[in-house]
DNA sequence: ACCTATTCATAAGA
DNA sequence: TTCTTATGAATAGGT
C-alpha cells in the first residue's frame, strides 16, 4: 500500500528503514489492539528496533501474556520443576479465568448482546429476568424518590411552623413598637407614615397565616434545606 | 478495509468473530514478519484466541524474544525463581478475583439485586440499560419466531401443492375406476353403491380445491415438518 | 510531519 | 473454510 509496490527485503537505506519502521510499527500495534478488541483475544507484541529500542503492546499485560505463553508451550518438562504451591496457584488462576469468562458471557446477554445462539426459550427466560430486574430497579428508584419527598415535606413543615412562630413574634414586636410610637409621638400622629407598613403585615398574617407565608417562603427551601440560618435571613428581610 | 467501515468493538456474533479472527490474525502475523524483515527488527507476536488457542510469530525465536524483553524491562521475574513465580501467580489470582468481584457486583445489579448504595441517577442508568437489553432480546426473539413462521408457511405451501396434485391423481384414477366398473358390471348398476363416494370426492376438489384440503391436512404439518413421508401417509388416508 | 497515489487488507456475501 | 469483490486502510515515495 503505497506509491509503489515493494519487495519484502531488508531496507538498505537506514533513513527510510527508520521511517518505514515507525510507520509499520504503529500499524502493527494498532492492528494488534484491534484484533484483541474485535475478537476478544489475548495478544502480545514485542518489537525491538534495529537500534535496540523496545516497543510493546499487551492486550492484558505483557507479563500475563508471556506467562500464559510459557504455560501453553511448556507441557513437557517444566511440570517436574514446579513446586506444588505454584501448581496450586496456577490451577486457581485457571478456575478464576473460567469463571470470569462464563460470567462475562452471561453479563453480555443481560446487556442484550451476543444473543445469537440462544433459543426462543432462552430468550424468553432472559426477557423474564430482565423484566424482573427492571421492576426491582424501578421499585427501588420510586422508594428512594418517595422517601426523599417525605423528608422534604417534613422539613418544609418544620420550617413552615418556624415561620408562623416568627410571624407571631414579628406581630408582637410591631404592636409593642406601635405602643412605644404612641407614647413618644402621641395618639394624633398614629395614622401617619408608619401605619401602612404595620397594617398590611399584621392583617395578612391574621386573615390567612398559611398561604401567603408558604408562597413567600417555601420556594427557596429546596435549595436551603441544610441551612436553618436561611430562615433567619428571610425573617430579617421582612423587617 | 472491507465492504463497510466497522467500529473497533468486540464482535458479538461468534461466527463472524471467528472469521474476522482468522483473517486478522493472519494479517497481523504477516505484518509482523514484514516489519522484522524490512526494518531488521526483532519481533515477537503471541495471540490467544477467545477459545484459548495459541498462535505466534517470532522473528528469531519466541524464547529469545521473551528473554530479550525481560532483560530490557529489567524484570527479575525468572521462571526458575520459584518464589517470584509464586508471587506472580498470587498477584494474578488477586487481579482475577478483583475483576470477578466487580463483574459479579455489576451482574447482580443487572439482575435487580443489591440495589442499595445506588443513587437515583445510577438507578436511572440501570433502568435505561435494562430497557435497551429488553428491546434487544425481544427483537431477537421476534426475529426468530417470524423466520420460523415463514419457514413453516413455505413448507405448508409446498405440501399443499403436493396435495392438490394428489387429489387430481385420485380423481383421474377414480374416473378410470368408474369406466372399468361400467365395463365389468354394465351401465345400469353405475348409480349404485360406488357413486356416492366418487361424487363427493371429485366435487369437493373441483368446487374449492383449496380450503378443504388445507383444513384437513395442514394442521398436522407442524409435527411432521422433517418427514416428507408424512405426505404419502396422509394421501393414503384419503383413500 | 504532512500529502496522496497506490497497493493492501479485509468486511460482507456466496 | 475458501473464494470473490467492493471498499476502507495502510503506506511508499515525495515535499
Amino acid at each position: 500500500m503505497g506509491r509503489g509496490k515493494i519487495v519484502i527485503r531488508r531496507i538498505d537505506d537506514s533513513t527510510s528503514r527508520q521511517v518505514t519502521f515507525s510507520k509499520r510499527r504503529n500499524g502493527l500495534l494498532k492492528k494488534a489492539k484491534e484484533l484483541a478488541i474485535l475478537c476478544d483475544a489475548e495478544v502480545g507484541v514485542v518489537i525491538f528496533s534495529s537500534t535496540a529500542k523496545l516497543y510493546e503492546f499487551g492486550s492484558t499485560s505483557m507479563k500475563s501474556v508471556i506467562e500464559r505463553y510459557k504455560k501453553a508451550t511448556e507441557d513437557q518438562l517444566q511440570s517436574s520443576n514446579s513446586t506444588s504451591e505454584v501448581k496450586f496457584w496456577r490451577r486457581e488462576v485457571d478456575v478464576l479465568r473460567q469463571q470470569l469468562h462464563d460470567l462475562q458471557e452471561n453479563h453480555r446477554q443481560l446487556m442484550g448482546e451476543e444473543l445469537s445462539g440462544l433459543s426462543v426459550k432462552d430468550l424468553q427466560n432472559l426477557e423474564n429476568q430482565l423484566e424482573m430486574s427492571l421492576r426491582g430497579v424501578r421499585m427501588r428508584k420510586d422508594q428512594i424518590l418517595i422517601s426523599d419527598i417525605q423528608e422534604l415535606n417534613q422539613k418544609r413543615n418544620l420550617i413552615h411552623q418556624e415561620n408562623v412562630e416568627l410571624y407571631k413574634k414579628v406581630n408582637l414586636i410591631q404592636q409593642e413598637n406601635m405602643a412605644l410610637y404612641k407614647k413618644v409621638y402621641g395618639t394624633k400622629d398614629v395614622n401617619g407614615a408608619n401605619s401602612n407598613a404595620l397594617h398590611t403585615n399584621s392583617l395578612s398574617v391574621r386573615d390567612d397565616p398559611h398561604e401567603p407565608v408558604c408562597l413567600q417562603l417555601c420556594q427557596p427551601l429546596q435549595q436551603n434545606l441544610e441551612a436553618p440560618s436561611g430562615v433567619t435571613t428571610l425573617g430579617l428581610q421582612l423587617q
